[in-house]
RNA sequence: AGGGGCGUCGUCAAGCGGUAAGACACAGGCUUUUGAUGCCUGCAUGCGUAGGUUCGAAUCCUGCCGCCCCUGCCA
């Protein structure tokens, strides 16, 4: 099944949802959720996940709630919470008044757990975490019972109660699921759902000294919610059985079922929390937004549209297999979106001054140029042009091989929206570097088409050297210099494979007048270069600083790449 | 005494017994006042591999091979 308009595409997740509703599970309902730990930002992998909740949610005509799964106040703090949320806003999903916590629910998983003690089917444990991984066995052999798993329901309930009123130390006591300590299974050896941690937590503060394992808050919360499809990654796949276990064992309201699919991997960049806070927190980038990096808010600072994530994340697929996406794909999403919304400005990233020398000295033209030649409605605007104007350094050359067509001594070329120019010399330095070039132009061509219908190979981007406006832009490359820097070799770490050209800060750069006008945030085409957003952190009043969000396609580029160097 | 998954184009990914979608990438061509965009064309006699079942197999069966995950009081 597909629809045109947004790409959507079947994938097994739905094939399995429509045989539940064929089986009238939970009354025909669909009703998922997403589940961030607030431990960290949100990356374009927890956005595959995002747009695979609502997404089903909506497909199916359901809903889909936004449930902070924070369990453990170690690590977790409020401060995540709020970008979370901003980050799912500007993605553009909204999850209503359905905003939860599983903090929300301490008071009834305790409350179960208190049933599985009574029942007999959980048992408050004293070895300490040493003892308890020799006793776990390995992945060869089973494991022993604790000689503590046969202790009455009357005194594991009054141990459990104890717990939870702080009488004994941190890590002296859990509380364990009595199950199966030979399953093959290592997460069905009498897995811990409650652990001692004195820890401020960010919503409950420091009521609780007892704080309930992933395992079990999450499936119990999901059936708390009326979850019918918990969808996580592929990790989980084998505690599947334990999320199923507690749900069969107590009397919850609703009984949702898990399906694992494969996170998203990108070339080129790292995904994982882990690394990610990493490179935060070693000064290896800017922060979270650090427009290099694959988080939300990095993309956002580095021009990406929601709609081109949106676009990207159905296009990439869901299914079980371990896979990594070619990062061209992302950056083809976002030129496709730009395309059509960005309009169009001219700038002069490394400018080269040229003299037009038969131009009247002290004249300014007002010169008509399109904001977007593939969007009438976009309008039109004045640029000024002048005797002296900037050209970009890379489109000159004094000698030129034959696939060159911009500018070099003899050749003539056309000026966007202008005139046309021909190069009659250069001046240079002591160093023989090119200082500027002397052209002159043809006052026929106005406006860029000759009346004698003469053609030219190239038509250059450039500013009025009199009304360009500073400002610094900088370009982002890709931060790793190999495909998968999270594949360890050698035992290197991962931050020495960062690309030292990552960044390139031009601080000299010429824009067209109009562009000191537009607002941070707004997408902009620099023609001939690629797409820029202004920054949103900082451009000052009397500072502008753009961000490349990505290239043009550049098949120049490919061919001059292919001769050897440009 | 191990358990759980996964192998379809360079990269993603449809396919669910009737004879290999689509996207990106790549390569050509046309259009073009952005070497952009747009448009057209090409790109798996083949689905990890070896057998088997069948009129017919990427789809079913069996055996191999390869890759990923699991021994946190993290999620």
């Amino acid at each position: 099944m597909e629809d045109e308009n947004s790409g959507f595409v079947e994938n097994f997740i739905h094939t399995q949802i429509r045989e539940d509703l064929k089986a009238g599970r939970n009354e025909g309902r669909v009703h998922t959720r997403f589940p961030p730990e607030p431990n960290g930002y949100l990356h374009i992998g927890h956005a595959k996940s995002i747009c695979l909740n609502f997404g089903l949610a909506k497909f199916f005509d359901g809903l889909c709630n936004l449930r902070f799964d924070d369990t453990n106040p170690s690590k977790e703090e409020a401060e995540y919470v709020d970008s979370i949320k901003e980050d799912l806003r500007w993605l553009g999903f909204d999850w209503g008044e359905r905003e939860f916590f599983a903090s929300d629910y301490f008071e009834q998983l305790y409350a179960y757990a208190v049933q599985l003690v009574k029942d007999g089917k959980a048992y408050v444990c004293d070895l300490t975490p040493e003892e308890t991984r020799k006793y776990r066995g390995t992945l060869q052999e089973p494991g022993r019972n604790s000689p503590y798993r046969e202790r009455s329901a009357a005194e594991n309930l009054d141990l459990f109660e104890r717990m939870r009123a702080g009488e004994f130390a941190d890590g002296s006591r859990v509380l364990r699921a009595k199950i199966d300590m030979a399953s093959g299974n290592m997460n069905m050896r009498d897995p811990i759902i409650y652990r001692i941690l004195r820890a401020h937590h960010h919503r409950t503060g420091d009521i609780w000294c007892i704080y309930p394992m992933y395992d079990f808050a999450h499936g119990l919360s999901d059936a708390i919610e009326g979850i019918t499809h918990s969808i996580c990654t592929l990790e989980f796949q084998d505690h599947r059985p334990l999320y199923d276990w507690f749900i069969e064992q107590l009397p919850v309201p609703c009984r949702p079922r898990q399906i694992e699919f494969a996170r998203l991997n990108i070339s080129y960049t790292v995904m994982s929390k882990r690394k990610l806070l990493q490179l935060v927190n070693d000064g290896l980038v800017d922060g979270w937004d650090d427009p290099r990096l694959p988080t939300i808010s990095g993309l956002r600072r580095r021009g990406y549209t929601a709609d081109s994530i949106r676009n990207f994340c159905e296009r990439i697929g869901v299914a079980k297999r371990n896979s990594m996406v070619d990062v061209a794909l992302l950056e083809h999403a976002v030129r496709e979106d730009l395309n059509l919304k960005a309009p169009r400005y001219m700038a002069v990233l490394k400018p080269l001054k040229v003299i037009i020398e038969n131009y009247p000295e002290d004249q300014i033209e007002e010169l008509d140029a399109v904001n977007n030649p593939g969007d009438p409605t976009m309008g039109s605007r004045k640029v000024p042009f002048a005797r002296e104007i900037y050209v970009e350094r890379d489109d000159f050359m004094e000698d030129a091989p034959k696939k060159f067509f911009r500018l070099t001594p003899g050749r003539e070329v056309r000026l966007r929206y202008a005139y046309y120019i021909r190069c009659e010399r250069v001046e240079k330095d002591a160093n023989g570097e090119v200082t500027a070039i002397y052209c002159t132009y043809d006052p026929e061509t106005r406006g860029g088409s000759a009346p004698d219908g003469r053609k030219v190979k190239a038509t250059l981007h450039w500013v009025a050297a009199q009304t360009a406006v500073s400002a610094e832009v900088r370009l982002y490359d890709r931060l790793f210099s190999v495909a998968d820097p999270a594949a360890e070799k050698d035992g290197q770490s991962f931050t020495s494979l960062l690309n030292p050209d990552s960044l390139n800060r031009l601080t000299d750069c010429k824009l067209e007048p109009a562009l000191a006008q537009v607002s941070a945030g707004v997408s902009v085409q620099f023609e001939r270069l690629g797409y820029f957003v202004l920054d949103n952190r900082e451009s000052l009043m009397d500072k502008l600083v753009f961000n490349r969000t990505v290239t043009l396609r550049d098949t120049w580029a490919k061919v001059a790449g292919k001769r050897g160097g440009k």
